[in-house]
DNA sequence: AGCATAGTCAACCATACAGTTCAGTGTCAA
DNA sequence: TTGACACTGAACTGTATGGTTGACTATGCT
């Protein structure tokens, strides 16, 4: 799963996430996304591009300016995958909870 | 959100996924965790210092073996944070979805 | 035509990562 | 006590990542 791969590596990066949560409100244009950090336009393409690569944002050029949108797919499959291990960290975290109660 | 930082970059390397789903099965060796990848021990050692330092593995020393077991809460925490956005990527399926079905 | 805006590209730097090999430590077993 | 087993540590290689700067392209505005 190559795919997983490269979408947790873009997910890795603080930047990155606040990127994503930033589209998630809707698109927005690189310039726009890049005004909050306190680095390079450069640095923020890149880290779109890194983004763009794992499939979860799409940039689309209207005029001079890049659009970037969220891409769900990619996302779904992450969030898939770690499902899988929902019950397991349920549990777990339940016979945490026992123990505390004993404890007492 | 440093954590997440160290927990999405554990969870970017194909290897260390599928030691996660070995451990998911219940504790294991490195030893056994080692043997069906077609890499030294040393590298399988270091995937898993990986995993251990972003937390989602406990490693118990018992004799002279080292026995892995996964620790849930850095993986909850991910899956919470991709939780956040299960609400877009449902809708945004939904709309292809819709879309798909109109174009027939 | 001329300038500002939006962004890319190329080169560079420092650090990290995935893998190797080889040597060493600590533990169990005969 | 000797040897095998289960690792760890150190040193090295190659490649990726996150960041910079400076030069360039392309579009829009006047």
């Amino acid at each position: 799963m190559p795919d997983l791969d490269r979408t947790f590596a873009a997910l890795s990066d603080n930047t990155r996430r606040a990127i994503v949560a930033r589209l998630a409100g809707g698109e927005a244009p690189l310039s726009d996304l890049a005004e909050p950090f306190a680095m390079s336009l450069t640095a923020v393409s890149k880290h779109v591009r890194v983004l763009s690569d794992a499939g979860l944002v799409r940039i689309t050029k209207r005029g001079r300016t890049r659009y970037c949108t969220l891409e769900a797919t990619p996302m779904k499959d992450a969030a898939d995958w770690l499902e899988d291990y929902r019950t397991f960290w349920e549990g777990q975290l339940e016979s945490l909870a026992r123990y505390l109660e004993e404890e007492n």
